[in-house]
DNA sequence: CAAATATACTGAACAGTGTTTAGTGAAAAC
DNA sequence: GTTTTCACTAAACACTGTTCAGTATATTTG
Protein backbone atom coordinates (compact mmCIF):
# COMPACT_ATOMS: atom_id res chain seq x y z
CA UNK A 1 0.00 0.00 0.00
CA UNK A 2 1.51 3.27 -0.96
CA UNK A 3 -0.41 5.41 1.12
CA UNK A 4 2.36 6.23 3.41
CA UNK A 5 4.37 7.31 0.59
CA UNK A 6 1.70 9.47 -0.52
CA UNK A 7 1.26 10.80 2.85
CA UNK A 8 5.09 11.28 2.76
CA UNK A 9 4.97 13.12 -0.33
CA UNK A 10 1.81 15.71 0.75
CA UNK A 11 3.95 16.25 3.50
CA UNK A 12 6.51 17.35 1.60
CA UNK A 13 4.43 19.25 -0.96
CA UNK A 14 3.52 21.27 2.71
CA UNK A 15 6.33 22.27 3.45
CA UNK A 16 6.83 23.60 0.23
CA UNK A 17 3.87 25.52 0.41
CA UNK A 18 4.86 26.92 3.03
CA UNK A 19 8.41 27.72 1.90
CA UNK A 20 7.34 29.44 -0.71
CA UNK A 21 4.77 31.77 0.98
CA UNK A 22 7.78 32.26 3.49
CA UNK A 23 10.44 32.95 1.08
CA UNK A 24 7.91 35.11 -0.92
CA UNK A 25 6.42 37.70 1.39
CA UNK A 26 10.31 37.51 3.42
CA UNK A 27 11.41 39.35 0.12
CA UNK A 28 8.23 41.10 -0.50
CA UNK A 29 8.41 42.65 2.83
CA UNK A 30 11.46 41.94 4.36
CA UNK A 31 12.01 40.13 7.81
CA UNK A 32 10.60 42.11 10.22
CA UNK A 33 7.31 42.58 8.72
CA UNK A 34 6.93 39.26 7.49
CA UNK A 35 4.71 37.06 10.40
CA UNK A 36 3.35 33.15 10.77
CA UNK A 37 0.17 34.38 10.82
CA UNK A 38 0.90 36.16 7.76
CA UNK A 39 1.96 32.80 5.90
CA UNK A 40 -0.46 30.81 7.05
CA UNK A 41 -2.56 33.22 5.12
CA UNK A 42 -0.96 33.35 1.90
CA UNK A 43 -1.40 29.38 1.98
CA UNK A 44 -4.82 30.09 3.25
CA UNK A 45 -3.96 27.69 6.07
CA UNK A 46 -4.26 28.69 10.01
CA UNK A 47 -1.05 29.86 11.82
CA UNK A 48 -1.21 26.57 13.90
CA UNK A 49 -0.75 24.32 10.85
CA UNK A 50 2.66 25.80 10.14
CA UNK A 51 3.83 24.27 13.38
CA UNK A 52 2.86 20.83 12.15
CA UNK A 53 5.62 20.92 9.58
CA UNK A 54 8.63 23.55 11.02
CA UNK A 55 9.33 23.60 15.06
CA UNK A 56 9.36 27.26 15.58
CA UNK A 57 9.88 30.54 13.25
CA UNK A 58 13.44 29.71 13.68
CA UNK A 59 13.72 26.44 11.40
CA UNK A 60 11.73 28.53 8.96
CA UNK A 61 14.05 31.25 8.77
CA UNK A 62 17.23 28.04 8.64
CA UNK A 63 14.99 26.35 5.34
CA UNK A 64 15.19 30.30 3.58
CA UNK A 65 18.46 30.42 4.95
CA UNK A 66 19.62 26.97 3.32
CA UNK A 67 18.42 27.71 -0.13
CA UNK A 68 19.86 31.22 0.14
CA UNK A 69 23.31 29.52 0.10
CA UNK A 70 22.39 27.21 -2.71
CA UNK A 71 21.87 30.05 -4.57
CA UNK A 72 24.71 32.23 -3.76
CA UNK A 73 27.09 28.96 -3.85
CA UNK A 74 25.66 28.97 -7.50
CA UNK A 75 26.69 32.06 -8.51
CA UNK A 76 30.20 31.72 -6.61
CA UNK A 77 30.88 28.79 -8.50
CA UNK A 78 30.49 30.23 -12.05
CA UNK A 79 34.25 31.82 -11.58
CA UNK A 80 35.76 28.47 -12.20
CA UNK A 81 35.24 29.65 -15.37
CA UNK A 82 38.37 32.50 -14.90
CA UNK A 83 41.41 31.11 -16.04
CA UNK A 84 43.91 33.13 -14.21
CA UNK A 85 43.65 32.38 -10.01
CA UNK A 86 43.95 35.85 -9.16
CA UNK A 87 41.49 37.04 -11.77
CA UNK A 88 39.22 34.00 -10.47
CA UNK A 89 39.64 35.55 -6.32
CA UNK A 90 38.91 39.30 -7.78
CA UNK A 91 35.70 37.70 -10.01
CA UNK A 92 34.62 35.75 -6.51
CA UNK A 93 34.98 39.25 -4.83
CA UNK A 94 32.58 40.71 -7.56
CA UNK A 95 29.89 38.02 -7.35
CA UNK A 96 29.91 38.21 -3.44
CA UNK A 97 29.30 42.20 -3.53
CA UNK A 98 26.35 41.77 -6.12
CA UNK A 99 24.92 39.17 -4.58
CA UNK A 100 24.93 41.12 -1.37
CA UNK A 101 23.63 43.77 -2.83
CA UNK A 102 20.91 42.29 -5.23
CA UNK A 103 19.54 40.04 -2.08
CA UNK A 104 20.11 42.27 0.99
CA UNK A 105 17.39 40.28 2.67
CA UNK A 106 18.81 36.80 2.26
CA UNK A 107 21.89 38.30 2.81
CA UNK A 108 21.15 39.70 6.24
CA UNK A 109 19.43 36.26 7.07
CA UNK A 110 22.98 34.21 6.28
CA UNK A 111 25.61 36.22 7.59
CA UNK A 112 23.96 38.93 9.89
CA UNK A 113 20.67 37.30 11.74
CA UNK A 114 21.46 35.23 14.75
CA UNK A 115 17.71 33.78 14.34
CA UNK A 116 18.34 30.85 11.81
CA UNK A 117 21.85 30.04 13.69
CA UNK A 118 19.67 28.89 17.12
CA UNK A 119 18.05 26.10 15.22
CA UNK A 120 21.41 24.81 14.66
CA UNK A 121 22.85 25.32 18.02
CA UNK A 122 19.72 23.51 19.55
CA UNK A 123 20.59 20.72 17.24
CA UNK A 124 24.32 21.48 18.36
CA UNK A 125 25.30 20.93 14.55
CA UNK A 126 28.07 22.96 13.10
CA UNK A 127 27.05 25.76 10.37
CA UNK A 128 27.95 23.45 7.09
CA UNK A 129 26.82 26.19 4.65
CA UNK A 130 29.10 28.30 5.58
CA UNK A 131 31.67 26.10 6.31
CA UNK A 132 31.25 24.90 2.33
CA UNK A 133 31.05 28.38 0.95
CA UNK A 134 34.47 29.50 2.98
CA UNK A 135 35.75 26.25 1.14
CA UNK A 136 35.13 27.71 -1.91
CA UNK A 137 37.02 30.74 -1.23
CA UNK A 138 39.91 28.71 0.42
CA UNK A 139 40.15 26.55 -2.68
CA UNK A 140 41.05 29.51 -4.62
CA UNK A 141 43.37 31.59 -2.53
CA UNK A 142 45.13 28.33 -1.98
CA UNK A 143 45.29 28.41 -5.98
CA UNK A 144 46.70 31.61 -5.71
CA UNK A 145 49.52 30.41 -3.70
CA UNK A 146 50.55 27.25 -5.39
CA UNK A 147 50.55 30.17 -8.96
CA UNK A 148 52.73 32.13 -7.15
CA UNK A 149 50.94 35.01 -6.61
CA UNK A 150 50.64 34.82 -3.21
CA UNK A 151 53.75 33.50 -0.59
CA UNK A 152 53.99 30.11 -1.00
CA UNK A 153 53.78 29.15 3.49
CA UNK A 154 50.81 31.33 3.66
CA UNK A 155 47.97 30.36 6.04
CA UNK A 156 45.62 30.08 3.64
CA UNK A 157 42.89 29.55 6.46
CA UNK A 158 44.05 33.09 7.99
CA UNK A 159 44.47 34.62 4.57
CA UNK A 160 40.63 33.39 3.41
CA UNK A 161 39.09 34.38 6.58
CA UNK A 162 41.12 38.15 6.38
CA UNK A 163 39.66 38.00 2.85
CA UNK A 164 35.53 37.09 3.94
CA UNK A 165 36.05 40.04 7.17
CA UNK A 166 36.85 42.46 4.54
CA UNK A 167 34.19 41.62 1.96
CA UNK A 168 31.43 41.22 4.73
CA UNK A 169 32.39 44.53 6.37
CA UNK A 170 32.16 46.20 3.55
CA UNK A 171 28.49 45.15 2.01
CA UNK A 172 27.27 45.43 5.74
CA UNK A 173 28.46 48.58 6.08
CA UNK A 174 26.51 49.13 2.82
CA UNK A 175 23.55 47.39 3.55
CA UNK A 176 22.89 48.88 7.07
CA UNK A 177 22.84 52.18 5.80
CA UNK A 178 26.46 53.15 7.57
CA UNK A 179 27.55 54.44 4.32
CA UNK A 180 24.78 57.70 4.23
CA UNK A 181 27.60 59.51 6.34
CA UNK A 182 29.12 60.27 3.65
CA UNK A 183 26.09 62.44 3.07
CA UNK A 184 26.46 61.72 -0.80
CA UNK A 185 24.63 59.13 -3.81
CA UNK A 186 28.58 58.15 -4.42
CA UNK A 187 28.01 54.78 -1.60
CA UNK A 188 28.54 52.47 -4.28
CA UNK A 189 30.85 54.13 -6.34
CA UNK A 190 33.05 53.73 -3.03
CA UNK A 191 32.40 50.61 -2.08
CA UNK A 192 34.30 49.85 -5.65
CA UNK A 193 37.29 52.26 -5.23
CA UNK A 194 37.56 50.71 -1.52
CA UNK A 195 37.24 47.08 -3.31
CA UNK A 196 39.91 48.04 -6.07
CA UNK A 197 42.63 49.35 -3.50
CA UNK A 198 42.01 46.20 -1.12
CA UNK A 199 42.91 43.90 -4.50
CA UNK A 200 45.68 46.14 -4.67
CA UNK A 201 46.93 45.15 -1.03
CA UNK A 202 46.40 41.48 -0.98
CA UNK A 203 48.04 41.77 -4.65
CA UNK A 204 51.04 43.54 -3.13
CA UNK A 205 51.00 42.50 0.88
CA UNK A 206 50.53 38.90 0.36
CA UNK A 207 52.95 38.10 -2.12
CA UNK A 208 56.33 35.84 -2.40
CA UNK B 1 9.56 82.70 38.76
CA UNK B 2 11.96 79.35 38.49
CA UNK B 3 9.10 77.28 37.81
CA UNK B 4 10.06 76.71 33.44
CA UNK B 5 13.54 76.12 34.76
CA UNK B 6 12.79 73.77 37.23
CA UNK B 7 10.16 71.58 34.92
CA UNK B 8 12.73 71.83 32.33
CA UNK B 9 15.61 70.07 35.09
CA UNK B 10 13.04 67.54 36.01
CA UNK B 11 12.17 66.78 32.76
CA UNK B 12 15.84 66.09 31.87
CA UNK B 13 15.77 63.99 35.31
CA UNK B 14 12.98 62.02 34.09
CA UNK B 15 15.02 61.19 30.64
CA UNK B 16 18.14 59.89 32.42
CA UNK B 17 15.85 57.83 34.47
CA UNK B 18 14.22 56.46 31.54
CA UNK B 19 17.58 55.92 30.02
CA UNK B 20 19.21 54.64 33.07
CA UNK B 21 16.61 52.15 32.81
CA UNK B 22 16.87 51.02 29.36
CA UNK B 23 20.90 51.32 29.50
CA UNK B 24 20.55 48.42 32.03
CA UNK B 25 17.94 46.29 31.04
CA UNK B 26 19.69 46.43 27.51
CA UNK B 27 23.00 45.40 28.91
CA UNK B 28 21.58 42.81 31.04
CA UNK B 29 19.36 41.38 29.09
CA UNK B 30 19.82 41.84 25.57
CA UNK B 31 17.88 44.17 22.62
CA UNK B 32 15.42 41.76 21.92
CA UNK B 33 14.25 41.07 25.43
CA UNK B 34 13.78 44.54 26.56
CA UNK B 35 10.42 45.97 26.37
CA UNK B 36 9.10 49.36 26.64
CA UNK B 37 6.88 48.18 29.46
CA UNK B 38 9.90 46.48 31.10
CA UNK B 39 12.04 49.86 30.83
CA UNK B 40 8.51 51.35 32.50
CA UNK B 41 7.73 49.04 35.27
CA UNK B 42 12.04 49.38 36.34
CA UNK B 43 11.55 53.58 36.81
CA UNK B 44 7.92 52.79 38.19
CA UNK B 45 6.06 54.57 35.36
CA UNK B 46 3.57 53.31 32.74
CA UNK B 47 4.55 52.53 29.66
CA UNK B 48 2.74 55.44 28.31
CA UNK B 49 4.86 57.93 30.39
CA UNK B 50 8.27 57.34 28.57
CA UNK B 51 6.69 57.95 25.23
CA UNK B 52 6.11 61.89 26.75
CA UNK B 53 9.84 61.65 27.16
CA UNK B 54 10.72 59.98 23.92
CA UNK B 55 8.55 60.03 20.40
CA UNK B 56 9.35 56.22 20.17
CA UNK B 57 11.13 53.12 21.00
CA UNK B 58 13.61 53.87 17.72
CA UNK B 59 14.38 57.20 19.61
CA UNK B 60 15.34 55.54 22.78
CA UNK B 61 17.58 53.27 21.07
CA UNK B 62 19.41 56.17 19.06
CA UNK B 63 19.73 58.16 22.39
CA UNK B 64 21.52 54.88 23.99
CA UNK B 65 23.79 54.90 20.69
CA UNK B 66 25.03 58.13 20.88
CA UNK B 67 25.93 57.29 24.40
CA UNK B 68 27.70 54.46 22.79
CA UNK B 69 29.87 56.17 20.83
CA UNK B 70 30.89 58.48 23.28
CA UNK B 71 32.12 55.51 25.04
CA UNK B 72 33.90 54.10 22.41
CA UNK B 73 35.30 57.25 20.97
CA UNK B 74 36.87 57.78 25.03
CA UNK B 75 38.39 54.32 24.50
CA UNK B 76 39.87 55.01 20.53
CA UNK B 77 40.86 58.08 21.47
CA UNK B 78 44.09 56.68 24.05
CA UNK B 79 45.98 55.62 20.95
CA UNK B 80 46.69 59.15 20.89
CA UNK B 81 49.30 58.12 23.47
CA UNK B 82 51.12 55.69 20.99
CA UNK B 83 53.69 57.76 19.66
CA UNK B 84 54.78 55.57 16.25
CA UNK B 85 51.51 56.72 13.94
CA UNK B 86 51.51 53.21 12.16
CA UNK B 87 51.92 51.37 15.65
CA UNK B 88 48.85 54.16 16.57
CA UNK B 89 46.75 52.19 13.99
CA UNK B 90 47.97 48.68 15.17
CA UNK B 91 46.49 49.77 18.92
CA UNK B 92 43.68 51.50 17.35
CA UNK B 93 42.70 48.74 15.26
CA UNK B 94 43.00 46.48 18.48
CA UNK B 95 40.99 49.13 20.95
CA UNK B 96 38.37 48.65 18.10
CA UNK B 97 38.26 44.71 18.36
CA UNK B 98 38.29 44.62 22.08
CA UNK B 99 35.22 47.39 22.56
CA UNK B 100 33.07 45.22 20.39
CA UNK B 101 34.21 42.21 21.73
CA UNK B 102 33.15 43.34 25.42
CA UNK B 103 30.38 45.12 24.12
CA UNK B 104 28.65 43.44 21.59
CA UNK B 105 25.03 44.46 22.42
CA UNK B 106 26.41 48.26 22.07
CA UNK B 107 28.44 47.08 19.38
CA UNK B 108 25.11 45.64 17.46
CA UNK B 109 23.33 49.24 18.03
CA UNK B 110 26.24 51.35 16.89
CA UNK B 111 26.83 49.17 13.57
CA UNK B 112 24.89 46.50 12.50
CA UNK B 113 20.92 47.49 13.69
CA UNK B 114 18.86 49.63 11.43
CA UNK B 115 16.08 50.52 14.04
CA UNK B 116 18.20 53.42 15.58
CA UNK B 117 19.48 54.95 12.24
CA UNK B 118 15.65 55.33 11.16
CA UNK B 119 15.03 58.80 14.20
CA UNK B 120 18.18 60.01 11.60
CA UNK B 121 16.58 59.19 8.57
CA UNK B 122 13.21 60.77 9.33
CA UNK B 123 14.83 63.40 10.49
CA UNK B 124 16.87 63.63 7.41
CA UNK B 125 20.36 64.64 9.65
CA UNK B 126 23.07 63.06 8.69
CA UNK B 127 25.06 60.12 10.85
CA UNK B 128 27.58 62.26 13.02
CA UNK B 129 28.25 59.75 15.19
CA UNK B 130 29.61 57.44 12.84
CA UNK B 131 31.40 60.56 10.97
CA UNK B 132 33.27 62.07 13.64
CA UNK B 133 34.70 58.30 14.76
CA UNK B 134 35.39 57.66 10.87
CA UNK B 135 37.48 60.50 11.57
CA UNK B 136 39.16 59.40 14.08
CA UNK B 137 40.72 56.58 11.89
CA UNK B 138 41.27 59.13 8.84
CA UNK B 139 43.34 60.90 11.12
CA UNK B 140 45.84 58.19 12.10
CA UNK B 141 45.49 57.08 8.58
CA UNK B 142 46.92 60.47 7.37
CA UNK B 143 49.59 60.31 9.47
CA UNK B 144 50.60 56.88 8.43
CA UNK B 145 50.73 58.70 5.46
CA UNK B 146 52.96 61.56 6.63
CA UNK B 147 55.66 59.38 8.11
CA UNK B 148 55.89 57.64 5.14
CA UNK B 149 54.59 54.42 6.41
CA UNK B 150 52.20 54.67 3.14
CA UNK B 151 52.27 56.06 -0.21
CA UNK B 152 52.31 59.64 -0.70
CA UNK B 153 48.79 59.82 -2.84
CA UNK B 154 47.14 57.41 -1.16
CA UNK B 155 43.18 57.94 -0.87
CA UNK B 156 42.95 58.05 2.77
CA UNK B 157 39.09 57.98 2.59
CA UNK B 158 39.17 55.16 0.48
CA UNK B 159 42.31 53.48 2.76
CA UNK B 160 40.36 54.15 6.08
CA UNK B 161 36.48 52.57 4.75
CA UNK B 162 38.72 49.54 3.59
CA UNK B 163 40.60 49.46 7.02
CA UNK B 164 37.08 49.80 8.87
CA UNK B 165 35.41 47.21 6.69
CA UNK B 166 37.68 44.85 8.01
CA UNK B 167 38.08 44.93 11.41
CA UNK B 168 34.15 45.62 10.98
CA UNK B 169 34.15 42.24 9.13
CA UNK B 170 36.18 40.57 11.29
CA UNK B 171 33.94 41.49 14.36
CA UNK B 172 30.61 40.98 13.26
CA UNK B 173 31.19 37.59 11.78
CA UNK B 174 32.82 36.87 15.03
CA UNK B 175 29.59 38.37 17.24
CA UNK B 176 27.09 36.66 14.92
CA UNK B 177 28.66 32.94 15.90
CA UNK B 178 29.54 32.68 12.50
CA UNK B 179 32.74 31.86 13.55
CA UNK B 180 31.71 28.72 15.04
CA UNK B 181 31.21 26.76 11.88
CA UNK B 182 35.32 25.95 12.70
CA UNK B 183 33.82 24.31 14.99
CA UNK B 184 36.47 24.68 17.79
CA UNK B 185 36.45 27.15 20.66
CA UNK B 186 39.88 29.01 18.91
CA UNK B 187 37.88 31.63 17.47
CA UNK B 188 39.34 34.63 19.47
CA UNK B 189 42.81 33.40 18.18
CA UNK B 190 41.83 32.87 15.07
CA UNK B 191 41.06 36.68 15.13
CA UNK B 192 44.29 37.44 16.46
CA UNK B 193 46.32 35.42 13.74
CA UNK B 194 43.51 37.51 10.86
CA UNK B 195 44.37 40.74 12.43
CA UNK B 196 48.01 40.11 12.11
CA UNK B 197 48.01 39.20 8.49
CA UNK B 198 46.34 42.24 8.04
CA UNK B 199 48.61 44.53 9.59
CA UNK B 200 51.07 43.20 7.54
CA UNK B 201 49.06 43.19 4.39
CA UNK B 202 48.36 47.08 4.93
CA UNK B 203 52.05 47.59 5.95
CA UNK B 204 53.30 45.87 2.60
CA UNK B 205 50.89 46.43 0.08
CA UNK B 206 50.17 50.89 1.16
CA UNK B 207 53.71 51.49 0.92
CA UNK B 208 55.73 53.49 -0.81
C1' DC C 1 -19.77 -2.66 5.60
C1' DA C 2 -19.52 -0.69 10.48
C1' DA C 3 -16.72 0.53 14.35
C1' DA C 4 -12.35 2.04 16.03
C1' DT C 5 -8.36 4.45 15.37
C1' DA C 6 -5.16 7.60 13.44
C1' DT C 7 -4.28 11.88 11.27
C1' DA C 8 -4.72 16.85 9.52
C1' DC C 9 -6.32 20.72 10.75
C1' DT C 10 -8.29 24.76 13.33
C1' DG C 11 -10.48 28.23 16.87
C1' DA C 12 -9.38 30.11 20.68
C1' DA C 13 -6.51 31.27 23.98
C1' DC C 14 -1.95 32.73 26.38
C1' DA C 15 1.44 35.86 27.07
C1' DG C 16 3.69 39.02 25.15
C1' DT C 17 4.88 43.46 21.87
C1' DG C 18 4.79 48.94 20.45
C1' DT C 19 1.73 52.63 20.52
C1' DT C 20 -2.49 55.81 21.13
C1' DT C 21 -6.13 58.08 23.48
C1' DA C 22 -9.46 59.59 26.72
C1' DG C 23 -9.61 60.86 31.20
C1' DT C 24 -7.88 62.09 36.11
C1' DG C 25 -5.79 64.47 39.85
C1' DA C 26 -2.64 67.79 41.32
C1' DA C 27 0.00 71.91 40.66
C1' DA C 28 0.29 76.63 38.58
C1' DA C 29 -1.83 80.83 36.95
C1' DC C 30 -5.23 84.03 37.19
C1' DG D 1 -11.11 80.65 44.97
C1' DT D 2 -11.73 79.44 40.38
C1' DT D 3 -9.78 78.21 36.13
C1' DT D 4 -6.31 76.45 33.38
C1' DT D 5 -2.37 73.73 32.50
C1' DC D 6 0.19 69.68 32.65
C1' DA D 7 2.11 65.07 34.14
C1' DC D 8 0.49 60.93 34.30
C1' DT D 9 -2.15 56.52 33.63
C1' DA D 10 -5.78 52.73 32.58
C1' DA D 11 -7.40 50.74 28.96
C1' DA D 12 -7.61 49.67 24.49
C1' DC D 13 -5.85 48.64 19.57
C1' DA D 14 -3.59 45.91 16.54
C1' DC D 15 -0.21 43.16 16.36
C1' DT D 16 3.37 39.07 17.46
C1' DG D 17 4.94 33.68 18.25
C1' DT D 18 3.17 29.66 20.15
C1' DT D 19 0.18 25.97 22.38
C1' DC D 20 -3.68 23.00 22.99
C1' DA D 21 -8.21 21.05 23.17
C1' DG D 22 -11.39 19.70 19.97
C1' DT D 23 -13.25 18.36 15.27
C1' DA D 24 -13.84 16.42 10.96
C1' DT D 25 -11.99 13.40 7.71
C1' DA D 26 -9.21 9.46 6.15
C1' DT D 27 -7.42 4.97 7.16
C1' DT D 28 -7.25 0.62 9.39
C1' DT D 29 -9.27 -3.04 11.81
C1' DG D 30 -12.86 -6.51 13.19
Amino acid sequence: MGVIERKEREREEMRQRIMNAARHLFLEQGFEKTSIRGIAEAIEYSPATIYLYYKDKNELLFALHEEAFLKMMAELSKVAAVKDPFERLIEMGNQYIKYALENPELYDLMFIMTAPMETLACRDEIWEDGMKSFCLLQAVVGQCVEAGYFEHDLDIETASLTIWSYMHGLVTIYLKNRMNMFGDDKQVERMSASYTLFIEMIRKGLKE
